[in-house]
Order: C-alpha cells, then structure tokens, then sequence
DNA sequence: GTGAAACTTGACTATTTTAGTCAGGTATAT
DNA sequence: ATATACCTGACTAAAATAGTCAAGTTTCAC
C-alpha cells in the first residue's frame, strides 16, 4: 500500500505555491528547484489541477501558476481527485453486485476494505492547504 | 494508493480459516476453491504466516492449517506485517535526516504523510481476526 | 517586432512492482 | 505404496509508475 510521487508532488508542489501572496504568479521552473521535482512532471501535475480548477494558469514572461480558490477551501481530497491519485482498496468493482474473482457475492472481506477506504477518505477531507501551510510555519520556529 | 493482493488474499483466506473450529485443519486447497484464489499463490502467503507464527502447519493426508492464536489475538497489523504488505506513505527513509529528492532537511510534506500513516495503522491496529469473522456472520442473518 | 520565459499537449519509454506460475521437492495418514 | 498436502525457490508476463521528450503557443520586456 503505497502513495504514488503524483499525489506526494502534487501537495508538496500546492503547499509551496500557497505560501506566496497569491497574486503574483509563482512559475513552476522555480518550484522544481526548490522542491526537487522534474519540471516536465510538474507540468503533467499542473495541467491536471488546472483543469479541476484549482490553480490559474498566467501565460508568458513572468508567468505561473495562482491559486484558483482560498487555501482554506482546497482540501487534500481535492488535489488527489485532480491527479487521479484514488485510494483503491476493494478489488472489485463497487457498483457491480459481483464480487472479486468472479464471484457472485461479495467475499468476505469485501466490506472490511471499504471500511478501510472510508477511514483513509476522512483523512482527505478533513486536511485543507492552509491546514499544511500553517503547520510548516509553525514548525519552521 | 493500492491495496495488493497479496494483503487482500492473506486477510481473506484467515478469515475463511478462522471460521471453523481451529482443531481439523483446513487444507489450502479448499481454502483456494472456495475463494478462488491461486493455490501456489497460497503457498506463498502461508509460507509466511508459518514463519511469523500466525499458523500452524499440518503435513500429510488430512493435513493443512490451522490458527496459531487466537482469532481475538491476531490483529490486521500482524496478518499484513507477516506478507510484507506496508503501507509507505513517505519518500524518504524514516530513520535518515535527509529529506527526499536527496534534500538536507524534511520536505514541506513529510510530516502529513507520516501522520497519514499513522491513521491508517490504528485501523489495521484495531481490527482482529474475531472481529472479522463476526462481522460476516451477522452480515449472514 | 523580436526574443526569451513560461505555459500546453501528447506521445513515448525505462524501471519497478505485482501477481502470479512452474518445477521440484518432503512429510504423513491410510 | 501412494496419494494428499505442505514446502521452497526461481522464474516471468503484465501492469503501473515515474518520468522524458518533442513540438508547440502565448505574452511580457525591451
Ligand atoms: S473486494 Fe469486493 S468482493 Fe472482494
Ligand atoms: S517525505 Fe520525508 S522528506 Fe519528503
């Protein structure tokens, strides 16, 4: 069970830009060296958050990325959807009525993992950006 | 973030084990026909089980395994430490000082993802083998 | 208006991990 | 004896991951 660099790079990346003023646009070559990431895979990252609309997108010299909404309301849950970064524990499908290794009915641990799912879920939801950004902060005194 | 099958099937095959009486072992061939899972793959898992004293093996005709402890006494964390199925959530190794991307200090996000990894390990932590087999017999009813 | 900085897009690929398979054993109940 | 079932280690196909590469377009600064 492990996180893949996507989702690991995605918040790191988020969690740099959110430390600026928001208005002045952050570009990514400057994150990729502070944050060690190859730039061609932040821009793979980026063009996902993007397009769920939670960064903005300046083009040209002196351009980069914003915030699209309030630190606040950018949950971890939202950047994970973005890259498609998901939490998969069950093995099949779950709207299906089959269970894994073509069953018919659920096996028996079926509920078990998607109790698991949901407990990893709440986590996501609970944690904000600015719930990270202020956490480094305070640790950085 | 992927659960594998190797910590799926081990949970699900001891769950099956558990429900019988813990004095007739259970051979994994019916353990592999009943949840449809690769006989040698079995052997592997329960190679493993053996060796962390989950189980007990019994050879020859009529043989097969049976539960170490009790149902109560073994917890999801030691089925899944027994397979080497860990959740890593951190890039970086936990013991060095250094960071990831061969950095000097912790990264902006090592701190989430260890608590990420926290949450995640009570679950495991609380969750027995008992409880698992209670929960699908009253799921029978 | 021209160059450089920075975003945009999509295809491609090496590496690693996963999910098993395969081939040969050994022990024991009947 | 012999069939059943555990035991062990090496091997491999397929999938997922973690990027790279190439060829743009837009806009600012001068
Ligand atoms: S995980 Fe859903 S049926 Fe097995
Ligand atoms: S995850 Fe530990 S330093 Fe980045």
């Amino acid at each position: 069970m492990r996180l893949t660099s996507k989702g690991r790079y995605a918040v790191m990346a988020l969690v740099d830009l959110a430390r600026f003023d928001n208005i002045t646009p952050v570009s990514l070559r400057d994150i990729s060296l502070r944050q060690g990431i190859s730039l061609d895979f932040l821009e793979q990252i980026f063009s996902k958050l993007r397009k769920k609309e939670i960064v903005q997108s300046i083009r040209g010299t002196q351009g980069g990325y914003i915030l699209n909404r309030k630190a606040k309301e950018i949950k971890l849950t939202n950047i994970f959807d973005a890259v498609d970064e998901k939490v998969k524990t069950v093995q099949c499908k779950k709207e299906s009525k089959k269970g894994c290794n073509g069953k018919t009915t659920k096996c028996l641990t079926h509920n078990l993992w998607d109790e698991l799912e949901s407990h990893i879920n709440n986590f996501f939801e609970e944690k904000s950006l600015e719930d990270l950004v202020k956490d480094n902060a305070e640790r950085r005194v």
